[in-house]
DNA sequence: TCCCTGGAACCATAT
DNA sequence: TAATATGGTTCCAGG
C-alpha cells in the first residue's frame, strides 16, 4: 500500500521519466485499495482511448525520422504496407487476417470476441498512413507528385475496394449505431447517406477480426478512411432527405446557420419516438453486413491495428490518398456540391467578403503543368470514376494565400509530419485551453477556442526568414494514442466577427475542413488563432459512413493541428506540423472528468513518500489518485491508490503522497502512470510518472514475479503518449515470436517484420527520407525498430521530444533535445505502433512550450540498441516472446540509455524470466506473456 | 439581432 | 429484462 511512506530519496535525478510508455490507457477504475494487481479486464472502463490520446508526446519532430515514417505509415501494424514493399511474411500475415496479425490472443478471444470489454472508446486504427509515397511529410516534391502520369496510372490500376458509395444501405453497420446513434440519427443518417465513394479498405477481407465488445462486425475494423478518412464525408442526402443532415453545407461551407430555425434541422420523432425518416431506402435495420467499423478498445486497439488490409489495398489507398483526390469522397455531399466540377482535394471556400471566388482554378499556385496534371488526375482519374456530384451553387474560391497548400502534392492530413526541420520550427506558442465545448450544427457557434490564460492560441513559424507570407493550416485532429489524423467527429469551424482579428479562410482537404490563416513576415510568422471554433458532428452520422471505423462515443478529445508548407529553393515544399495539447470538447466531460494539467514531480525513488502536487480541474474532495503500472499489453501489473492530503485538496489541485513502488529493487527507472479518479468512469487521463531505482542499478534482476518492465510501455499508454517511444522500441525490439520472427524485419510475424525502421543514421532530414525505405519496411539492423509501420508519421517529428502531451502534467522539464534526438529515439518514435501515436508529432514539446512541461518521457525506453523494435502494433504486437524466461537471451551489449536521467550508462543487466512469472500474468494470452517478456527484455537492455 | 455561453432537459445506449 | 448510469444532442435563457 501506498501508505508507507519512505523518505524520498533524492539521490536519483529526477529526470524525465524513463522512456517508458505505457501508461495508459484505459485502466479500469482503480480500486481504492492500493497495490493490488488487476487484470485488465477488471479495470476498465476507461474512456480510454480518448484519454490516451491526449497525451501524445509532443516531441519535436525529428527531422531524421523520415524513413521510418514511411514505413510506419505504410506498414504499420495494423496497416498494410504497400504490397510491394511488404515483406513476404508480412503480407501474408496480413492477408490472413487481422486476427493473426497483432492481436494476440489477448485481444481477441477464441470466439472472436474481444478479450476485454470495456466501454472505452474504440478507435480503429486508421490508415492514415497509406501514403506510401515518398513524400512523407515535408519535402514533398511537387514534381514527383504531380506528374499526372504517375498518379493517374496508379489510380487507374487501383481497384479500390470500396469506392462504392459510402452508404450502402445494405451495409449499414449496426455498429455504427452503437455508439451514439439515436433513432433519429439513424434516420437522418441513413437518409443523409453519406455516400461518397469511399475508397476504403473496408471491404477487404482482411479486416480485422477485432470486434468491439458490442459489435462483432468484422467490418468495423476498418481503418478510417483512407485518407484521412473522409470524415466528413458528408452524408449524402437521400432523395427523401432526412430532415436534417448532420453535415450541412453550412457547416461545411461555413454558411451554416447558427440554429436550425427550421424544423428540418431538428429531429423529428415518430410515434415510436424514432425520428421519422423519409428515406425509403434505408431501413433502420442494420444490415446483415457487419459494420465496417471495428471498435477498438484500448485493449483491442493494438490488435485492431493489426487488422490491416492487404498491402495491395493499402498501396492503392496510398496512391489515392496521396493524391488527395479521394479525399473528396468523404466530403459531405453538400460540401462536394460546392466543389464545382472538380474533385479537388482541396476545396476552398469563398470568402464571405467577396474574395475572389472561385471560379479561378487553383492553378495559380501551381506550375502550369502541375496544375494541369493535377486536374487531370483529379477529374479524370478520380472524380469521374467515383464521384458524380451535382454542381453546387457555391463557388469555390482559390486560396488567396501565398502558399499553395492546395497543391495536390502536399501531404495528406493524416500524415505525420515533424514540427521542425532544419532551421524551421512550427511551434504553438500559446496552447488552447484543455476544455472547449464544441457546438453542434444545431447550435450556434460556441466561439473560438481560447487559451488557458485568456486570449487565444498562437502559433509561430520560427526560422523562416523569407518575405513571402505563408499559410498556416489548421484542422481538428485526434487526440488518442494513435497517430494523429483528422478527427472524424469534429471539424474546425471558422469564426468571424468583430472579435476576430485574424483573417481566415476555409478549405476542405480530404474531407476535413481546414482553416487557413496567413502567416505574415511582418508578424514574425506568428498567427493568433482566434478564428477557430470546433464543430461537433453527430456520431451517428459519422459512424454510418462507410469506412468509418472510429466511434464517437467518448471520443471527445481533439487537438488543434497546425501545418505550414514552406516552399524550398529546390522546388520542393517542406511541410511542418504541430498539434496542440488535447482539448476536451464534451460539455459533460469537461465538467465532470478530472483533468491533470500539471504535476509537481515526474519521478521519484521507489520508496515513494514524496509529495506531489497536481493541478488541473474537477478535482473533488473524494478524488482518488491511482498509480498504475501496466504491462505492455495494457494490463495492470500493479495498481495502488496514493494518499491524498484531503486538507489541501481543492478543485484545482490535489496533494498526493507518492506511494512506494511495488518493487523496491528495480535497477532502472520504471515508468508508471497515475490518474485521478472521481468515480467510476470519471477518470483523468493517465499521467506519466517514473520510479527511480533506490540504489545503484543492480546487475541482475530477480527473476521473480516482479515484473519489472523497465519500460512499461503498455500499449496502453494511450494517454501517455509521451513515452511511446520507448515503448515501441521495446516492443518492437522484441520479435513477437522468437521462432517466427527472429529476424527483425522479415519475420513471418506480420507485425514486426514489417517494420524495420531505417537506420537511425538516417539523416534528420526529411527530404532524405525515401519512401522506398519505408515501403520495404526493412529495419535497419541498428535501429530497426520496427517499425511501426504506421505511418503515423508523426513519427517523425514527434519523436524528438516526447512530451506527454496529454499530460500536461509533465514536469516542466523538457527533455534535453539532445537526448531525445538521438537517432534512435527518433526512429523509435517513428516506429511507434500504429495505434498508438505516442510519439507522433503530437504535441511536440516544442510546440507547446507554454503548455507545459512535457516530459521527456521516453527517453529511456528508447534504447538505441534495441533497434529492431517494431512496433507495428504498438503494444499489441505480440512480441515475440523472446521468451527470455525460457532462455535468457543473449544479452545484448549493454545499451546506453537515453534517459535523460541516466547518464548514458550502459546497463548490463540481464533479466531472466521465470516462466512462472507468466502465470501471474494473464496466461490466457500467450501474447501477453510475450509482451511481458519483452518488457523484461527491455529491462535487460 | 446576433453571437456566445452556461445549464440542463431529453433520450438512446451502456451497465 | 428492468433499472440505473452515462453520455450525446438539442433547447433555452442570459449576457
Amino acid at each position: 500500500m501506498p501508505s508507507t511512506s519512505f523518505p524520498a530519496l533524492s539521490k536519483f535525478p529526477l529526470g524525465p521519466p524513463a522512456a517508458v510508455c505505457g501508461s495508459g490507457e484505459s485502466l479500469g477504475p482503480a480500486p481504492p485499495s492500493g497495490g493490488s494487481m488487476k487484470s485488465a479486464e477488471e479495470e476498465h472502463y476507461s474512456y480510454a482511448p480518448s484519454s490516451i490520446s491526449s497525451v501524445l508526446p509532443p516531441g519535436p519532430a525529428h527531422p531524421s525520422l523520415p524513413a521510418p515514417c514511411h514505413d510506419l505509415q505504410t506498414s504499420g501494424p495494423g496497416m498494410p504496407a504497400p504490397a510491394a514493399s511488404q515483406p513476404p511474411g508480412y503480407g501474408g500475415a496480413v492477408d490472413t487476417g487481422p486476427s493473426s496479425y497483432f492481436l494476440s490472443s489477448g485481444h481477441i478471444r477464441p470466439n472472436g470476441a474481444p478479450a476485454l470489454e470495456s466501454p472505452r472508446i474504440e478507435i480503429t486504427s486508421y490508415l492514415g498512413m497509406h501514403h506510401s509515397n515518398s513524400q512523407f511529410f515535408h519535402d514533398v516534391e511537387v514534381e514527383d507528385v504531380l506528374p499526372s502520369s504517375k498518379r493517374p496510372s496508379s489510380t487507374a490500376t487501383l481497384n479500390l475496394p470500396n469506392l462504392e458509395a459510402y452508404r450502402d444501405p445494405s451495409c449499414l453497420s449496426p455498429a455504427s449505431s452503437l455508439s451514439s446513434r439515436s433513432c433519429n440519427s439513424e434516420a437522418s443518417s441513413y437518409e443523409s447517406n453519406f455516400s461518397y465513394p469511399y475508397a476504403s479498405p473496408q471491404t477487404s477481407p482482411w479486416q480485422s477480426p477485432c470486434v468491439s465488445p458490442k459489435t462483432t462486425d468484422p467490418e468495423e475494423a476498418f481503418p478510417r478512411g483512407l485518407g484521412a478518412c473522409g470524415l466528413l464525408s458528408s452524408p449524402r442526402h437521400s432523395p427523401s432527405t432526412s430532415p436534417r443532415t448532420s453535415i450541412t453545407e453550412e457547416s461545411w461551407l461555413g454558411a451554416r446557420t447558427s440554429r436550425p430555425s427550421s424544423p428540418c434541422n431538428k429531429r423529428k420523432y415518430g410515434l415510436n419516438g424514432r425520428q421519422l425518416s423519409c428515406s425509403p431506402h434505408h431501413s433502420p435495420t442494420p444490415s446483415p453486413h457487419s459494420s465496417p467499423r471495428v471498435s477498438i478498445t484500448d485493449d483491442t486497439w493494438l490488435g485492431n491495428s493489426t487488422q490491416y488490409t492487404s498491402s495491395a489495398i493499402v498501396a492503392a489507398i496510398n496512391a489515392l490518398t496521396t493524391d488527395n483526390s479521394l479525399e473528396l469522397d468523404g466530403v459531405p455531399v453538400k460540401a462536394r456540391k460546392t466543389a464545382p466540377d472538380h474533385c479537388p482535394s482541396v476545396a476552398l471556400k469563398v470568402e464571405p467578403a467577396g474574395e475572389d471566388l472561385g471560379t479561378t482554378p487553383p492553378t495559380a499556385e501551381f506550375l502550369p503543368e502541375e496544375f494541369t496534371s493535377f486536374q487531370h488526375i483529379r477529374k479524370g482519374a478520380f472524380c469521374d470514376q467515383y464521384l458524380s456530384v451535382p454542381q453546387h451553387p457555391y463557388q469555390w474560391a482559390r486560396p488567396r494565400s501565398p502558399t499553395s497548400f492546395a497543391s495536390p502534392s502536399l501531404p495528406a492530413l493524416d500524415w505525420q509530419l515533424p514540427s521542425r526541420s532544419g532551421p524551421y520550427e512550427l511551434r504553438i506558442e500559446v496552447q488552447p485551453k484543455p476544455h472547449h465545448r464544441a457546438h453542434y450544427e444545431t447550435e450556434g457557434s460556441r466561439g473560438a477556442v481560447k487559451a488557458s490564460a485568456g486570449g487565444h492560441p498562437s502559433v509561430q513559424l520560427h526560422g523562416y526568414l523569407e518575405n513571402e507570407p505563408l499559410t498556416l493550416q489548421l484542422f481538428i485532429g485526434t487526440a488518442d494514442d494513435r497517430l494523429l489524423r483528422p478527427h472524424a467527429f469534429y471539424q474546425v469551424h471558422r469564426i468571424t466577427g468583430k472579435t476576430v482579428s485574424t483573417t481566415s479562410h476555409e478549405a476542405i482537404l480530404s474531407n476535413t475542413k481546414v482553416l487557413e490563416i496567413p502567416l505574415l513576415p511582418e508578424n514574425n510568422m506568428r498567427a493568433i488563432v482566434d478564428c477557430a471554433g470546433i464543430l461537433k458532428l453527430r456520431n451517428s452520422d459519422i459512424e454510418l459512413r462507410k469506412g468509418e471505423t472510429d466511434i464517437g462515443r467518448k471520443n471527445t478529445r481533439v487537438r488543434l493541428v497546425f501545418r505550414v508548407h514552406i516552399p524550398q529553393p529546390n522546388g520542393r515544399t517542406l511541410s511542418l506540423q504541430v498539434a496542440s495539447n488535447p482539448i476536451e470538447c464534451s460539455q459533460r466531460s469537461a465538467q465532470e472528468l478530472p483533468l491533470v494539467e500539471k504535476q509537481s514531480a515526474a519521478s521519484c525513488p521507489v520508496l515513494g513518500g514524496k509529495k506531489m502536487v497536481l493541478s488541473g480541474h474537477n478535482f473533488l474532495q473524494d478524488s482518488k489518485v491511482i498509480f498504475v503500472e501496466k504491462a505492455p499489453d495494457g494490463h495492470h501489473i500493479w495498481e495502488t491508490e496514493a494518499k491524498l492530503d484531503r486538507d489541501l485538496c481543492k478543485p484545482n489541485s490535489l496533494v498526493v503522497e507518492i506511494p512506494p513502488f511495488r518493487n523496491q529493487r528495480i535497477t532502472s527507472p520504471v515508468q508508471v502512470s497515475f490518474y485521478v479518479c472521481n468515480g467510476k468512469r470519471k477518470r483523468s487521463q493517465y499521467q506519466h510518472f517514473t520510479y527511480l531505482p533506490a540504489n545503484a542499478p543492480t546487475i541482475k534482476t530477480e527473476p521473480t514475479d516482479d515484473y519489472e518492465p523497465a519500460l512499461p510501455c503498455g500499449p496502453a499508454s494511450q494517454g501517455l503518449s509521451p513515452l511511446p517511444k520507448s515503448c515501441y522500441s521495446q516492443q518492437l525490439a522484441m520479435p513477437p515470436d522468437p521462432g517466427s520472427c527472429l529476424v527483425p524485419g522479415f519475420p513471418p510475424c506480420p507485425q514486426r517484420s514489417t517494420v524495420v525502421s531505417p537506420p537511425p543514421s538516417a539523416g534528420p532530414k526529411m527530404h532524405d527520407l525515401s519512401s522506398t525505405t519505408y515501403s520495404k519496411g526493412m529495419a535497419s539492423p541498428g535501429h530497426g525498430h520496427l517499425g511501426l509501420q504506421r505511418p503515423a508519421g508523426g513519427l517523425l517529428a514527434a519523436q524528438e521530444t516526447p512530451t506527454p502531451a496529454g499530460v500536461h502534467a509533465g514536469p516542466p522539464q523538457q527533455p534535453p533535445p539532445a537526448l531525445l534526438r538521438p537517432q534512435v529515439s527518433a526512429q523509435l518514435s517513428s516506429h511507434c505502433p500504429l495505434g498508438r501515436r505516442p510519439a507522433l508529432c503530437p504535441d511536440s514539446p516544442s510546440s507547446s512550450p507554454p503548455s507545459g512541461p512535457q516530459e521527456p518521457t521516453c527517453l529511456q525506453s528508447c534504447s538505441p540498441t534495441r533497434p529492431s523494435e517494431m512496433g507495428p502494433q504498438q503494444h499489441r504486437l505480440p512480441k515475440a516472446p523472446r521468451s527470455e524466461s525460457a532462455a535468457p537471451r543473449p544479452v545484448p551489449p549493454p545499451e546506453v540509455r537515453e534517459d535523460s536521467n541516466h547518464s548514458l550508462a550502459p546497463i548490463p543487466v540481464t533479466v531472466k524470466r521465470e516462466p512462472q512469472e507468466l502465470d501471474q500474468l494473464y496466461l490466457d494470452d500467450v501474447n501477453e506473456i510475450i509482451r511481458n517478456d519483452l518488457s523484461s527484455t527491455n529491462i535487460r537492455s
